[in-house]
DNA sequence: TTTTGGCACTCGTGTGCGCAGAGTGCCAGG
DNA sequence: CCTGGCACTCTGCGCACACGAGTGCCAAAA
């Protein structure tokens, strides 16, 4: 233990830094030389190298050949990403555009849709909006409607206009008047409540009703219930695959995999679900559980449309990526689309 | 014009044949040599390079260097799909899988998901589906729903599934008497109809409702056309992006543009909009109004939930590609999605 | 103790050359 | 009209070689 923790002094941090911002700039593994001439360091070639042996002899670089020069590990980034970067605000012309953008949606997809492009075209990486999760929103609205005599569908709004809709076979005809009712009572009781707090404030529900209904209310109920509890249901929408091409040579290797990725809405989901939900959350290259991803970074962070994050966004590219200015993107957006569904 | 009418004989067509179908396996431009081996043409090597050459003239085949073997021309592709393949049907068990994939289906949403996911991979290419269009549809229920007393909830449910909502922001308070009435009468007259004969059946209904009521009437059936005529509203689902990577050596340079396109919802509208309604089309090479799709092909038919089509699917992929099975995937994945969508 | 300049060393990249192989076009003979 | 033979033209590959960037180490200076 005591070996790991060597101090690293300020100069090596600084030479780290200043390696991670190269690097990401020309994509370029970056030498000893270039590094003194391009930031003013004030020091000799020697002295950087002798800085940067230490640098990887801890971990925080690696060259890729001999007489080649540094870029930085994962392990590097993380501790650029931690320490080193400062998030990168958005000019107010940037801030202006991102509002004007998405003020114009006109409903929930078009905010989602227009959230993920902006998010794509701002940062110029593959970015991923999940759709506001029905486990933190609130009723609006519970409506029944008669199709057939058996035959009653089922639609739930919620408070960040998300509509999901069931058809309920019922066990036998359901009169206008009983459904009238039940709508009424259901609503009475749910309207404003959190999703997953609904089954519970309508268990007692068929007690109410005379005896012949129950059958009928606790089948509706059940599917009510069902959609609830269908978290499944996640939506994702991602765009700016097109921006993968911008990664280098190498990258057919490395393409492939993630659009694979992309494609697995269920990995998409689990890699936006490890964000905390406060704080913005990067994970750079292996520490991401999904194996596709191991040569990339996601940065994420929860939006919500009042004080509470109802769910995610992010974007996903290379571990070399502008981690500032992505952070800044991210942070940005996300902080408006709460604002834009706080009104809506 | 007589000129170009010239007239090739059968061996020259088969030589044609054989060179497309080993350049689809192989992805080499094919010789001479390989050709009489791998077919049995009962010719020499030296009499196919004269028929080879006369392709060419004619504009067919083309050689990349002095030395190399032919590959096929847009023009060389077109007269293979029109005259010289035959769709190739799926087997038995292909045709059992397909069904027992999309018989999984719970909702519309589901349905498009799996048919475009089921495409990918039959194909191994870049699928597309569109959403069955509300234009072909027809009206199964319109739901009114008061959220507030001058707000109402439109809800547009389609044979096909599918659900529209629309706020409505009334003149004036709305009665529950009012809203009962108005959802009765509109129900009556468009239930069952198709969505673009509508607004006809309902124009005069404001004049039956009371003078105090009718700019509440109005106002309502102003949104509901709006829904109605709303085809920008079309969606688009694909999948299978990631076998754009298994395209070839040269392909950074082919995917980047093939990517923004699929970006662009409007651009797949446009390409699945110039499908003939009932037969299946084939848009190769330069025959793509899209210059970034240039060097792809696009398979496309209509299908339908009755004998009608509602919408389109296709996919997208090389001009290279092995066109018999994808039209038969393409072609048996139609069918059973509009048998799926017949059943629900 | 830290920094610096100098120097030898390593290794990837770019270049030129030659060769083998594949495929063609053409021509004369069947 | 088909076929076998032959000369020709390319591409791709392997190889040798020089170049240059960058390093590591060491001894001297600060």
């Amino acid at each position: 233990m005591a070996g790991e923790v060597r101090q690293l002094d300020d100069r090596k941090l600084a030479v780290l830094r200043a390696i991670v911002q190269d690097y990401v700039g020309t994509e370029e593994p970056v030498g000893s030389k270039a590094l003194v001439e391009r930031h003013n360091l004030g020091v000799s070639p020697a002295t950087v190298r002798n800085d940067m042996a230490a640098l990887e002899e801890e971990g925080y670089i690696h060259q890729p050949h001999t007489s080649a020069g540094r870029i930085p590990t994962d392990k590097g980034y993380r501790l650029f990403v931690d320490k080193l970067a400062e998030v990168k605000p958005m000019s107010a012309p940037e801030r202006r555009a991102i509002r004007h953008f998405l003020d114009g949606a006109v409903d929930l997809d078009d905010v989602v849709a227009r959230t993920v492009r902006l998010l794509a075209q701002l940062t110029r990486q593959v970015a991923v909006v999940q759709y506001p999760s029905l486990t933190r929103s609130t009723v609006r609205h519970i409506e029944l409607v008669a199709l057939a005599p058996a035959k009653v569908m089922l639609v739930l709004i919620t408070n960040t206009g998300r509509v999901e809709q069931r058809m309920v076979d019922c066990p036998g005809t359901v009169g206008e008047t009983l459904l009238a009712d039940l709508r009424a009572r259901i609503n009475a009781r749910a309207a404003g409540q959190r999703l997953p707090d609904v089954p519970g404030l309508l268990e007692d529900l068929p007690a109410t009703f005379e005896q012949i209904d129950r059958p009928t209310v606790s089948t509706v109920l059940a599917t009510l219930f069902e959609a609830l509890a269908e978290q499944n249901e996640e939506r994702i929408m991602l765009a700016g695959t097109a921006n993968l091409t911008r990664l280098g040579h190498d990258f057919p290797l490395t393409i492939q995999p993630v659009l694979e990725a992309l494609e697995e809405q269920v990995v998409l989901l689990r890699l936006l679900g490890e964000t905390t939900d406060a704080a913005m959350t990067v994970r750079i290259g292996r520490e991401n559980a999904y194996e596709g991803l191991n040569s990339t970074s996601v940065v994420s962070v929860g939006y919500g449309s009042g004080d509470e994050s109802v769910a995610k966004l992010g974007v996903i590219g290379p571990t070399r990526m502008d981690y500032p200015g992505t952070m800044g993107a991210v942070r940005a957006v996300a902080r408006y689309v709460g604002q834009i569904l706080a009104e809506s």
